[in-house]
This record gives structure tokens, C-alpha cells and sequence, in this order.
DNA sequence: TAGATTGTTAATCGATTAACAATC
DNA sequence: TAGATTGTTAATCGATTAACAATC
């Protein structure tokens, strides 16, 4: 069963296309121009040919005994990652999280523009927050129609997630970046990116689970 | 190519674990016994099958025509992902990032217990954030042996994070939870979590232009 | 040239989905 | 009983890894 439309890209090579672009830029300055496959498997402790597929997404083409320009490299995985242009996203939900993210300047770099935040908290609206405004979520919708607004950050509670999803759906905004501990529907033409922390967390706290057992059998 | 060693459950499956227990949390308050696949399936938007596997993995054992018991449920996911025992944790890097780690009480409900935070900042180190008190990162390694620490988050920047992460398994910590963009090295028992947001965004905005691209073809 | 590295095709592996018998 | 749902085995699909020819 689908949720969405498929996009072609794998998420797997995806989400490991960031990674890379970390090497890069710390051999961007080391001055060092060309790299190859193997190097950035070997730094990533991953398969060269996977690091080669990963990179093919991309469409940058490689030379065989030199590998890949350095330079050309980053503006390609750039550009596939979507951040070689400007996003314009509201984040809706100034609490602890809502507050971190409006404060990570690292986003800036990666085309991510919170033009403005919005809560329910009369305490918080008129407020600003690391230069961002903070506004009644009430003219969500409007504003992100007014504004032609790309992308909605949701970084409220997971009673408020869906009322706000629909918010923005009729803000007529193209992607969201659900921080919010609850499956949001939204119409097909909307792109939904989950990014709960505690999944991350189960991850972790499972395997540690796992391996204090199976660890136990050699002890 | 393998970076530590390999755990049985499969991951997608444990990803999903988190957001069935949401769904089993709301039926609860709903004071609703049984639950089957396939309404967690139709909840979530994904295949029965799929559901049914991934419940397998906990132990439970359902009823034919009734489903399973939704309590039992809630504590057999809870047991498998780690989450009905206490950790304890230390972060590392009072940032925006940290201090919004610190201040998400949801975490506690997952066995999470953050002990101590650590920074270099002078101006930081004595301060509290949220109850939580601020130490010098020089410290955090004897700390952690002599608390017995199971888990170190880290929050500081790039740069920063693998000396943290060395002394945090000279500390003797079982687990990182790792924020900070960089592909750490540690022992092979030594569990690390990735959880940097820039990967979920470059998902998000890698599908956005992907999408923007495909549907110019039918406009 | 020789040899390292790319690009691509084939083989393997693992996860998802389909099919179906067992059960209450 | 009839039928919904579980549990499990088989088929499909997609991602990873291996093999190798092409290239500079």
C-alpha cells in the first residue's frame, strides 16, 4: 500500500548523500580536488560500488584513475538534495524544539528560510525568536498563501499536529517537516517528511537492549 | 562492508514500532481491549502483512478473529524497543540543540534519564537547564565511569564531536546518540545512533524538487 | 604500457507483499 | 458453523554487493 505518489530516487542513497557532502567539504579545505570512490568508503566505513551507485543519482560523471572533481561533486549533491535553491518555510510551534531549530543557523545553508513562526500561546505571539517573529496560528493559512511559502515545519504536540497539517495544506504550501509524533494525512501533491527524535531513540535503546542480551551469552 | 556488529531485528521494522505505539496509545484512552492488524494498517497507511510482521518481532501473540490485546501490546513494543528500563545519560553540547533535548520531558517516558549535561562554554558550566546541571566536558569521562552511564548524547558541532565520543567510550558508555554530522569511530560494542535533522530535510527537499521536476511534465 | 578507477551488468541478500492454512 | 483474523510459507521487489569491461 502507498501513502504518496513514488519519487525514482532510493531513500536509502538519499539519506546518505549528506554524509558525503561532509567529507567533501572537509576536503574542499584541504584543497584537495579530485576523490574517488574508495576514498569516501573507506572515510564512511561503506561498499565503494555503493558509494559509486549513490553518487550516479547525483549525474556527475567520474574519470577513471581520478575520480571525481571535489568541487563539481558538492554542487551536484547540492543540487539533487534540493539545497542549491532558496525554500521558504513558516515552523509552526515555538516550544523547546520549535525554538532549537529556529536557532540552527546550519539550516540557513541548506536553503532553509523560516520567514516566520507561528503558536497558539498568546505569551509567545508578538514575541521574537532568534529574529523571527512569532504570530497567531491563525493567519497561518493566509500568510502562507500571501507569502507563497514552500515548506511548513511542525514542531507543535501530537493533539495539535493534523489541525495544523490542514492549516497548511490550505496555505497551499508543497512539503512538511513533521516533528510531530502522528501520522498526518494530507492530499497526494503534498511531500511528507517524518523526523520524530524518539525513533531515532527506540533505535538506539533496542539494539542496546539486544546486545546486552546476546553479549550476556559470551560473559 | 560492516561498521559494528550486526543485530537481528530489522530496522525499518523497528522504526515503524514507534508510531504503532501512538495508534495502541489513543485506542487505550479510548478504552478499546483488541486491536487488529488490519486497523493499524488502515491507521497508518501501510500493508496488514507488514504490520503483522513487525508485531511479530516483540513476542506477541494475537487471537484469531479478536486481534491483540492492546495492553499487552503497548508493554511487549515497549520491552522490545528498550523502553520499559531506565537509561541513564549524559548530553554533551548545551547549544540550541541540547537545551531543547533537555527540556523534552517525552523522553523520561521512554526510559530516558539525563543525569548531567557537559560543555567547554565557561558560561555555561555551573548553570542548570531544565534541573539539569552543567558540567565542564573535561570531566565527562570519569563521571560517566564512576555513575555508570549507559548512554552519551551528543550535541556539539562537527568539529567537536569525536573527541567527545572518545571520551565517552573511555567512560565506558554503551550507547551514542549522535547529532553532530560526523561518521564517528568507536569500539565495535559501542552502539551509535545517527540522528542529524539535515538528513531528513535533504529527504524532504531532494523529494520537493524531484516533484516539482515531474509534475512540470503535466502542467 | 600498466594499473587504478569508473560505469554497468549480474548475483545476492533482505524486506515487502501475496497466498493460504490454522484457529477461535 | 461461517468467517474474520492470526501466523507462516512462498513470491516479488528493491537495495546491496560482486564481477568485469571500458577508460584514461
Amino acid at each position: 500500500m502507498r501513502n504518496t505518489r513514488k519519487f525514482s530516487a532510493p531513500e536509502p542513497s538519499m539519506r546518505r548523500l549528506p554524509a558525503y557532502l561532509h567529507v567533501l567539504m572537509r576536503l574542499l579545505k584541504e584543497n584537495c580536488l579530485f576523490v574517488s570512490c574508495t576514498f569516501i568508503a573507506q572515510e564512511m566505513h561503506l561498499d565503494p560500488t555503493q558509494v559509486r551507485k549513490d553518487l550516479a543519482l547525483t549525474g556527475i560523471v567520474g574519470k577513471p584513475r581520478v575520480g571525481y572533481s571535489v568541487v563539481e561533486l558538492i554542487e551536484k549533491i547540492k543540487a539533487f538534495l534540493g539545497w542549491d535553491i532558496q525554500w521558504n518555510a513558516f515552523l509552526v510551534g515555538v516550544g523547546n524544539l520549535g525554538t532549537a531549530i529556529l536557532g540552527y543557523r546550519q539550516f540557513r545553508t541548506f536553503g532553509l528560510n523560516i520567514v516566520a513562526a507561528f503558536d497558539k500561546d498568546p505569551r509567545r505571539i508578538g514575541k521574537k525568536v532568534f529574529g523571527v517573529n512569532v504570530f497567531s496560528v491563525e493567519k497561518v493559512s493566509l500568510f502562507a498563501r500571501e507569502q507563497k511559502i514552500d515548506i511548513g515545519i511542525i514542531t507543535v504536540g501530537e493533539e495539535a499536529a493534523q489541525e495544523v497539517a490542514d492549516l497548511l495544506v490550505e496555505g497551499l504550501i508543497k512539503g512538511i517537516w513533521n516533528f510531530a509524533p502522528k501520522a498526518l494525512v494530507v492530499p497526494p501533491d503534498v511531500i511528507v517528511e517524518n523526523a520524530q527524535l524518539s525513533v531515532s531513540l527506540g533505535v538506539l535503546t533496542s539494539k542496546m537492549k539486544l546486545s546486552e542480551k546476546e553479549g550476556n551469552i559470551f560473559r
